[in-house]
DNA sequence: TGGCGGTATAACCATATCGGCATACGGTTA
DNA sequence: TAACCGTATGCCGATATGGTTATACCGCCA
């Protein structure tokens, strides 16, 4: 449910904003403001894992690693879902990975110009 | 110069991404995960702004938003340019508007469905 | 050159957040 | 039901961050 793509409603848009609405926004973009979160992120890309698979392939003690879990899943980034024993945790929807690629995207090119700068005749360092 | 669009470098493009890497990507984002600052951003939509204007528009301190000026400006989310007396702050570019209404869509659509979860049959509350 | 308006920085306090430890909770299996 | 495994939560210390006040910096103009 909720295929995400082509919902569009006024809630948000085209106004100025209220105080708790600046609020909300900023509280999403704070989930993703954590090298740990992203890397959970990251390890969900091909798949949902359990929160054990997690611990494993981020390295983040399992305590931590569910404190995060449950952040990324208040602000939406990631479901929950049992599987016997385990809970599986996956990525909510596509837009996520978007948000991220448009950050790396913004990275790169700021990193090349500053590159670009520092070395403007090198090939590369 | 750096249109911003058609680059793609391969930087930090599908990697396992190191810490440090982590680490730059979430302090963008962290960037934005402050009302303060997505309200300076949203003042600054529709053109340059100096910070005694942003003063007003905001209603934040002036040293206050001098120190998230100088954080949105290191993020590369806002350029700086003298006029006269005045420092002129503005949107780096697009992308920054989208990524927060890439955000701001993830979050009406989250709140549409907890209306709807809240109350199935009634048509607005 | 001295004063002034605009902007940035320093020092400070209050609060929020992270990571780790211990422990509680919830299913599963014996 | 009891023991057990996977997951969540409460508490703590360390650190980071935001807001305020005071002050330093820096172009401009008299």
């Amino acid at each position: 449910m909720s295929t995400r793509r082509p919902v569009r409603h006024a809630t948000t848009a085209r106004r100025t904003p209220t105080p708790a609405l600046l609020e909300l926004v900023a509280g999403r973009f704070r989930a993703l403001g954590e090298p740990a979160r992203l890397g959970i992120l990251h390890a969900l890309e091909h798949g949902p894992l359990s929160v054990t698979a997690l611990v494993e392939r981020t390295g983040l003690g399992q305590a931590n690693l569910s404190k995060h879990l449950q952040q990324l899943h208040a602000a939406g980034f990631v479901s929950r879902s049992r599987r016997g024993m385990f809970v599986d945790y996956a990525l909510a929807d596509a837009d996520v990975l978007r948000l991220c690629e448009l950050m790396c995207g913004r990275l790169d090119d700021d990193l090349a110009a500053t590159q670009a700068v520092m070395a403007p005749q090198r090939r590369s360092a």
